[in-house]
DNA sequence: AAGTGCAATGTTACAGGGTAACGTCATGCC
DNA sequence: GGCATGACGTTACCCTGTAACATTGCACTT
């Protein structure tokens, strides 16, 4: 499902909200784009050609793409693209900090803060998939007590919720069914 | 990997830290079956055979397992079990709250508190696959205001903290190398 | 220029996780 | 008996992810 008119931009476009909400998403997506490129310049990081290509393709909306939906739109460019293809390109996006994993449905995003060094939480749409990404510092260090008194030592906190985004809930409404697709 | 010596009881069975500590771990499974056996005749709940048998066999240590591993082991029974037999049971389990779903891992754990309504957070260990499970309702809650701003109606939070257990780290010091198994 | 090393990509083949769909069977109710 | 319901049995898939190895291209050395 695509995204909403991406004209009017009564939300900034880095905003976590932009997710759900009416924004430039061609400035969006382009901003994340030549962010990413300009952090693997800085860092002495290959952004190859079908690594850009992933990157783009994540950008293109807000909603978590399947390896295999990545991997099906990488060969509508007419490559030949096997499975390894796209997961190696979707293994350094997200191990720089360019991606996100979402763990609930086994897909991807692009990053909103890509190069930041930032602790993600996310708010994913269970009929329409997409996912807005928030800072959420305060949801991991919630843990780091119960860790520390147990000895275990944290290296990474997942935190997603999963609900209805504001359109979906309106579509629902009108129907006046559920809020299923 | 099985858990440490289940005789002595530095940490009360009920405890989040009994995951990772040495506890009375047969009382500890035994509660679990037990108390989920109550909740499901005050609720009228069919715990079935194939259910209290996948229950019982979640509860055999604080290892996440597949469900996969979950089904090798009813086909250890005598049993001609195919996927959707597991499937269903651990469904059942988890939607009445007898059982977690580990996202990190796609695997399943008893649950700690079964039939209480509570909002879990996990540790992982990455090394022995052993969950412990926590109580954190604040993690959950740093989420609200930023969810309710946007318009977004949360139904379920994940909160999984992936790192080394105390046992894993101590073996991963004695060896001096990397924190793998 | 030839040789060497490394990172990225191409390709095959498979393992692991999950479900739709349909048939069967037992239970309980009218 | 007739019927609805919920659980289980079975088949046949689809989606997700990776090990392993061949190849390419580039940078750096000699
Ligand atoms: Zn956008
Ligand atoms: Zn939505
Ligand atoms: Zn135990
Ligand atoms: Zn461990």
């Amino acid at each position: 499902m695509p995204d909403r008119a991406p004209v009017a931009a009564p939300v900034p476009a880095g905003d976590p909200a932009a997710a759900f909400a009416r924004h430039d998403h061609a400035r969006c997506a382009a901003t994340a784009r030549e962010v990413t490129a300009r952090a693997c310049a800085e860092r002495g990081l290959r952004l190859t050609e079908i690594r850009a290509r992933v990157l783009a393709i994540l950008c293109e909306s807000h909603a978590a793409l399947g390896a295999y939906d990545v991997l099906d739109r990488l060969r509508e460019d007419g490559r030949k693209a096997q499975p390894p293809v796209a997961y190696r390109a979707l293994d350094f996006l997200v191990v720089n900090g360019f991606a996100h994993r979402i763990e609930r449905l086994n897909a991807y995003i692009a990053c909103g803060h890509p190069g930041d060094d930032h602790a993600p939480a996310f708010m994913i749409c269970r009929s329409c998939r997409r996912v807005a990404e928030c800072a959420a510092p305060a949801a991991a260090a919630a843990l780091s007590p119960q860790a520390a008194a147990m000895g275990f030592e944290i290296e990474r906190v997942v935190v997603e919720a999963e609900g209805v985004c504001p359109d979906c809930r309106a579509s629902a409404r009108e129907t006046g069914g559920e809020t299923g697709a």
